[in-house]
DNA sequence: TAGATTGTTAATCGATTAACAATC
DNA sequence: TAGATTGTTAATCGATTAACAATC
């Protein structure tokens, strides 16, 4: 992370996870040097743009030769804060709450689930891959005593942005939303809406779109 | 929908499924008709993009007056092809599967999820919501006897582009994927790639600048 | 060194915003 | 009719691509 004098859009951040992906395949295949071109057939954005991405960041290439994998994978993991630990709760033990305790489980990422929030008492008590699910009510404790980064919400849309706000005051860091509905948060609180269904709604549109083209 | 004879830019479509979900509320509310500047306020697009966007599928307001709110539903739902039904399979029924079942089973849209398909015999013959879990050895038949349209990918990543595959052979037009992998389908079938971890990558990033901000 | 490939500037392309004539 | 607000063209802005000098 060298430069980071002017702002860093939207359309290449959300790029990077993209390339730390594919460097992660090619790293556990073994290679070590890849360059912009080769890249760019690999994961379909242009060698320039790659290069024009990186280049945001810092000069992580050599001429001549290429980007070593393993480094680069490393820096990009640096620049999303991937290099650290993001303690997290779920507020809402349904089906998403579950299969997103689930799923830090599996993949074991720095990203890790200390607790679930729930009001419903036929689940409080509970245990979802060995993290406890406790009353909503003591939230806020738990947010403050155990420093929270990150609060998911997997409620429904009727209430996600009371338990937004509740989360906000408890001092996490982030929001991380899965109900149907936009959150807003203070202006130090980062937050990712989800919306599943709409990218759904945008399968729907391009299948409409493939059947017309046929007639 | 009257003009359609230029492509539709991506970043467009995307929006498409907000507006729906914002005008729905209106609706709710009993909302009659709103103008693209009071639109534009509660929404956070310009008053000129939501306009721009617009006369792209037809002109749909009315000058002096306004969009009707139920009228623009109607007609971004049927521009989104979601005037019709769409018959689902899963295949995966671990957590993620489970919560996108319980999900159209709760929201009852026009996304039906028919049958849910697995490898392991312990899930198999087990019921989820009203929706069997069958053996994943039938899914072929299975897609082609109840002519289903979309087929949802909630395995592994190991796995993901095998099951895509036998998915469009058997005659899916769509193809919703939730493994962390770019699903790779013939062009007459829709994919959809959502890739959850990625705005997980992006909340980490925003946060490490708000972080960095302070300093 | 010569060849390869980056980093970076310049050119192009597309998307967003502004302006305003058309019209309800 | 006058006022309001759309539909649409023109201007601006930003993002992507192309080109090439720098350099390993």
């Amino acid at each position: 992370m060298k430069k980071q004098q002017t702002k860093i859009s939207n359309a290449v951040i959300r790029r990077l996870p993209r390339y730390r992906r594919y460097l992660n395949e090619l790293r556990k295949k073994g290679v070590d040097k890849i360059s912009s071109n080769e890249f760019s057939s690999l994961i379909g954005y242009t060698a320039s743009q790659i290069r024009q991405d990186l280049n945001n960041f810092g000069g992580f290439g050599q001429q001549g030769y290429g980007y070593s994998v393993e480094g680069l994978y490393n820096e990009i993991s640096a620049i999303l804060g991937l290099d650290r630990e993001y303690k997290m709760v779920v507020v809402g033990a349904g089906n998403l709450g579950k299969a997103i305790v689930n799923h830090t489980y599996y993949y074991k990422t720095g990203f890790v689930v200390k607790g679930i929030f729930e009001v419903d008492p036929e689940l409080i008590g509970k245990s979802i891959n060995g993290v406890e699910v406790m009353d909503y009510e003591g939230i806020v404790e738990f947010v403050e005593n155990n420093n929270i980064d990150i609060g998911i919400i997997c409620t429904t849309k009727e209430v996600a942005q009371e338990v937004a706000d509740r989360l906000c005051f408890a001092g996490v860091r982030g929001l991380w939303n899965f109900a149907p509905i936009d959150i807003e948060t203070p202006s130090h609180v980062a937050v990712e809406n989800v919306h599943i269904s709409e990218s759904l709604h945008s399968l729907a549109y391009h299948m409409s779109r493939a059947t017309d083209d046929k007639k």
